[in-house]
DNA sequence: GCCGTTTTCGGCCCGACTGTTTTCAGTCG
C-alpha cells in the first residue's frame, strides 16, 4: 500500500541523513530496519492496532509512525530533512562516497547537491581536504558520471542471461573448477544491482585476468588477489570472486546473502561460541556445503528464495519447495488468434515438448483491439479451431479460454454466455491500471467473485521499472479468492512477476489457490517460467496450493474446471 | 533504536580492497 511505502522511504532517508550526521550506526541500522519490515509489510500499516507486533519496529518509531498516521506528516522526520541541504542524499548514491565523504565535502568544501560536487571535482576544491589524492578525485569524477546517466536496477530475466554468457565464458579458462552466480540473482529478486560471481581455480591469475579482459566490460573497478569488480558497457556491475574449492559453501553462502540473512546468521553462530565468515564456521572447522554449515548451527538448509531474514529462520525443516519438473501445465498463452506468434498447434507442440498434460489458449478479449484481441463471433469460432486441434492431438488436452479484460468497473469483456462455453477464463486488468487503491479492490474482487472466472491475471498488471500498476488490498483479495476458489496468477514473465513475493506470500499465508502462468506470446517465452519457479519459492507455495500441480481430472471434467 | 531461554543494560557481522598513508580510514557487499 502506498501509506507502507510513503512510510518506508521516510525511514530509509532518515537513516541516511543520521548517517551523515555521524550518528551511531546501531541507530542507523534500526531505521534502516524499519523501513524494511514496512516495504515487506502487505497489510495496511494504517490499519493495524499495535505496530510494534513488526519485528524491528520499537516503541520510538512506532511513536513516529502514529504521528504520521495521525497527522500525515512526522515531527522528527522533518526537523532532520530541514537539517541538512536536500541534496546531500544524492550525492550518497555516488559510488565511492559514503557517509563521512559527505559530510566532510558540505562542511569543508560547500558541496551540497549533485551539481555542486561536480563544480568542486572540477574547480579542485576538493583536492585540498585531507586523505583526497588525485586517485581519489579521479575515481569521484567516474562514479559521479555514472550516476549522472543511470537508472533503475536491473530486471530479473536481463541479468540472469549476462551472468549466464559470462559463466559460460569463464568456465572454459584453464584451471576453473566450479564457477556460479550468487548474490540477489540467485535468490530471484525481481530486480538485481549486480551480478556476483563465485569461482574456485587452480589459476586465479589466469582467471581474474580473462574476466577483466572481456570485450563486454567497460572499467575496471577493483582487482585483487580474490575479488574483482568490473562494469559492463551496458551500466552493469559485475563483481567476482575467488575462493578455495573446500571453502565453497561457506563462501557461496556468505555471498547469496541477503545481507540481513548473513547477519543472523552469524548471530546465531555468535551465540554458539562459533565464528562464521566467508572461509568457513569455526572453531568447528566447516565450509564444504551450504548444507552442512546450516546443519552444525542447527538449522535446516534454506532455499535461497527465501534468504531474506523474514522468518525463514522458523523452518524446522527444509521446504518441500516447487520446482521447474513439477509443472505440467501452463494456463494461460496466446497464439495468432490475437497478439501471439504461434498457431494452436504450434502452441501445444511446445507443451508437449515440454511435458506438458494441459494447455490453455487464452487469448485476449475484445477490449484489447491494439492486440488484436476477439470479437464474441470470433471468439466462438476460436473456440470450435482449439476443440479442432484438441480432437486431433493425444498427447496433450488443449483447453479453449481466453485472458478476459476485467473492466475498469469490475465487469468482464464478453457476457456470461460465451463465457460460458470456455473451458478456462484468466481474468486480467490491463487498462485504468492507474485507479485508486480503493477502485482497483473493488475491481478485482467483482472479477474474483464472479461464478465463470477461474484464475486473476497478473492482478496489478505492474510492469517493473516501468508502471506501478493497481495497488489493491491484498488481504481483501486473497480472503475472496481462497472463499470464491479462484485462483490468483503468479506471472512469470520477468518484466511482469505479478503478484510479487511479499503478494504471493500473503495469498499462501491466507489460503487462497495459485497459478503460476507464463503469458507466452513466443516459444522463447515458455523458458521464462524458471522466473515464476524462483517467485514461488519466494512465496513459499506449497504444492497443495499450486493448481499447475494438478492431475488432468481436477483441471477438466466440467465446462469448469473443478479446482 | 531495538532486543532478551545468559540479559531491562549492554551489546549490536565481518572481511577485502583502495588510496592514502607508514598503520589505517572509508567504503562496499
Amino acid at each position: 500500500m502506498s501509506t507502507n511505502t510513503d512510510l518506508a522511504n521516510i525511514f530509509h532517508t532518515m537513516a541516511t541523513i543520521l548517517e551523515i550526521k555521524g550518528e551511531s550506526g546501531f541507530k542507523v541500522n534500526a531505521n534502516t530496519k524499519v523501513a524494511r519490515a514496512l516495504e515487506d509489510l502487505v497489510e495496511d500499516v494504517s490499519s493495524m492496532e499495535d505496530v510494534t507486533k513488526i519485528p524491528g519496529v520499537g516503541k520510538s518509531s512506532a511513536t513516529k509512525i502514529k504521528n504520521y498516521l495521525d497527522t500525515g506528516k512526522m515531527v522528527e522526520f522533518e526537523e532532520l530533512r530541514d537539517s541538512i541541504p536536500a541534496g546531500l542524499l544524492d550525492v550518497m548514491r555516488v559510488q565511492g562516497i559514503g557517509p563521512k565523504k559527505v559530510r566532510q565535502f558540505w562542511q569543508e568544501a560547500d558541496v551540497t547537491d549533485i551539481e555542486s560536487l561536480r563544480a568542486a571535482v572540477d574547480d579542485g576544491r576538493l583536492a585540498n581536504l585531507p586523505r583526497m589524492g588525485k586517485k581519489t578525485i579521479e575515481n569521484i569524477a567516474q562514479a559521479l558520471a555514472f550516476v549522472e546517466s543511470s537508472g533503475d536496477r536491473t530486471r530479473l530475466g536481463d541479468a540472469m542471461p549476462i551472468a549466464q554468457e559470462i559463466i559460460t565464458f569463464l568456465e572454459r579458462v584453464e584451471g576453473v573448477t566450479t564457477i556460479t552466480f550468487a548474490g540477489s540473482l540467485r535468490r530471484g529478486k525481481e530486480t538485481i544491482g549486480d551480478i556476483d560471481i563465485l569461482a574456485s581455480t587452480e589459476n586465479q591469475e589466469a582467471l581474474a585476468q580473462a574476466f577483466c579482459n572481456m570485450d563486454s566490460v567497460s572499467m575496471v573497478q577493483a582487482k585483487g588477489e580474490t575479488k574483482c569488480s568490473v562494469r559492463l558497457n551496458s551500466g552493469m556491475q559485475v563483481d567476482l570472486r575467488v575462493v578455495d574449492e573446500g571453502q565453497f559453501g561457506a563462501a557461496l553462502l556468505y555471498f547469496t546473502g541477503s545481507k540481513e540473512h548473513n547477519i543472523t546468521l552469524r548471530e546465531k553462530a555468535i551465540t554458539q561460541d562459533k565464528k562464521l565468515n566467508e572461509y568457513g564456521l569455526e572453531p568447528v572447522n566447516i565450509s564444504e556445503t551450504e548444507e552442512a554449515i546450516y546443519q552444525d548451527l542447527g538449522l535446516p538448509w534454506i532455499p535461497t528464495e527465501i534468504r531474506e531474514d523474514r522468518g525463514e529462520f522458523d523452518c524446522k525443516r527444509t521446504p518441500n519447495l516447487i520446482t521447474l519438473q513439477n509443472i505440467k501445465s501452463d494456463l494461460h498463452c496466446h497464439t495468432t488468434a490475437s497478439d501471439g506468434h504461434m498457431s494452436i498447434e504450434e502452441l501445444a507442440m511446445q507443451a508437449i515438448a515440454r511435458g506438458y498434460h494441459t494447455i490453455a489458449v487464452t487469448d485476449h478479449s475484445q477490449s484489447q483491439a491494439q492486440a488484436n484481441g476477439l470479437k464474441p463471433d470470433r471468439m466462438r469460432m476460436h473456440i470450435d479451431a482449439i476443440r479442432k486441434a484438441n480432437a486431433s492431438m493425444s498427447e496433450i488436452t488443449i483447453l479453449a479460454g481466453s485472458e478476459v479484460d476485467i473492466l475498469p468497473d469490475g465487469t468482464l469483456d464478453y457476457d456470461d454466455e460465451l463465457l460460458a462455453l470456455l473451458d478456462i477464463v484468466v481474468a486480467s486488468p490491463h487498462a485504468a491500471l492507474t485507479q485508486s487503491p480503493d477502485q482497483a479492490t473493488q475491481r478485482l474482487l467483482a472479477a474474483i467473485e464472479h461464478p465463470l472466472v477461474h484464475i486473476i491475471g497478473h492482478p496489478t498488471g505492474r510492469i517493473i521499472n516501468k508502471r506501478k500498476g493497481l495497488e489493491p488490498d491484498i488481504p481483501t483479495l486473497v480472503a475472496a479468492a481462497a472463499k470464491n476458489n479462484t485462483a490468483l496468477e503468479i506471472n512469470a514473465n520477468s518484466y511482469r512477476l505479478d503478484l510479487r513475493d511479499t503478494h504471493v506470500r500473503a495469498a499462501v499465508n491466507g489460503g487462497s489457490l495459485l497459478a503460476v502462468n507464463t503469458d507466452s506470446h513466443r516459444p522463447d517465452d515458455f523458458n521464462q517460467l524458471r522466473y515464476g519457479i524462483f517467485l514461488v519459492g519466494r512465496g513459499l507455495v506449497i504444492p497443495g496450493k499450486c493448481i499447475k500441480f494438478f492431475i488432468p481430472d481436477a483441471l477438466l471434467n466440467s465446462s469448469r474446471p473443478d479446482f
